[in-house]
DNA sequence: GTCTATAGATGGATAGAC
DNA sequence: GTCTATCCATCTATAGAC
């Protein structure tokens, strides 16, 4: 994969982030050699710290980078699904299936970068960790605050708000682990499926 | 730490283990050294290879112990609450919240041996994975073999087993990311609050 | 069974030429 | 911006003394 001398910022700095995702996704950061990173992009080692600091830098940037996405993309589809429906017991409804397939449609998209924002939250400095886990934290509010509505709209039951966001999250982070596109199943089914659980398991 | 020289074969063996799983658990199998096995244990780093042939083994010796433990604390229970039950549709709904609850105490029991099971595989080689795979699957189909007798009894209404049983474990896995002993729900509580969930969720 | 010492490999990161 | 070369730390695993 030898690269002909020269200047290459424009291709190589993304080029790293993606080879960087797949091997810390495949491997785990720790296993992850700079020299493979360099190697899989087709530059020297030594290029790489023309785009990072140092590695603990790429592994944050890559997973600030995801969960910023993701929180942009969620306010964007709440505010789309949520102008629909009419009555406030509908909305509410509306907002807890679209954060399901929301969540299983965005994270199927991008496995690797899930991968490591889970996995690899320990291998982050202190500081560095602090500011995953608030992105996280955000993310995880926005669902307990579709629960608490419909606790208090009476369309939900929840015995512990907390716990059931968790639960539904977790139990949406399970399909990275079996779903693969052109399966048994299509992603729309895979949706129908889960929404159906999670609705069914927070019935009054 | 350091220790009298000397021999130690019936401490220093649980020790071993029981720091490398620790530490494998805090840091990463990756991120961890002998060095640092060995100096938590009271010991030099050679003396680790009276105990394990290397590294790899050491990883692969716990997760298949905890897989082990696993099943066989499942086997156990399972068969104390059946037969506890009258009617057939009975006894499947006592099992479906037996494994349910006995799935979340016993994973709570020993969180760093869950999180090494389950984040540690791309570490292991290809013959070590292929066996915690196949221990892993057989758990799996304790629980599946449940909802499909639910199901055939007219119980439990699930759309897709296979599904239904990763969601059902992805979900109750999720407990470890959160519950701290002693914090303001007791392990009844939370149990109570997952069987809840778990049964509605597959209700007809 | 444990120690000390070390071989041999590999790691992150930097310096300076082009 | 990339390369080559390299410093220096650290790693796994082994050898041999006790």
């Amino acid at each position: 994969m030898a690269r002909t001398q020269g200047s290459h910022s424009d291709i190589t700095g993304p080029r790293i982030r993606t080879e960087a995702l797949r091997l810390f996704a495949q491997h785990g950061y720790a296993a992850v050699s700079m020299r493979q990173i360099a190697s899989a992009v087709g530059v020297q080692a030594g290029a790489l710290y023309n785009y990072t600091p140092d590695k603990q830098s790429l592994l944050f940037s890559l997973m600030e980078g995801h969960m910023t996405e993701l929180l942009a993309a969620w306010h964007e589809q709440e505010a789309a699904y949520t102008a629909e429906a009419s009555d406030p017991e509908a909305k509410v409804l509306a907002r807890l299936e679209a954060f399901t397939r929301f969540h299983i449609r965005f994270h199927l998209e991008r496995p690797d970068a899930v991968f490591i924002a889970y996995m690899e939250l320990r291998n982050l400095s202190e500081d560095n960790f602090t500011a995953i886990e608030s992105l996280r934290r955000e993310y995880e509010n926005a669902l307990q605050a579709i629960l608490k509505e419909g606790v208090r709209l009476g369309v939900l039951h929840v015995p512990d708000p907390k716990i059931a966001t968790l639960a539904v999250i977790a139990m949406l982070n399970g399909v990275m682990t079996w779903y693969r596109s052109g399966g048994r199943l299509s992603l729309e089914e895979v949706e129908g499926i889960y929404w159906d659980m999670v609705k069914k398991s927070m019935q009054v």
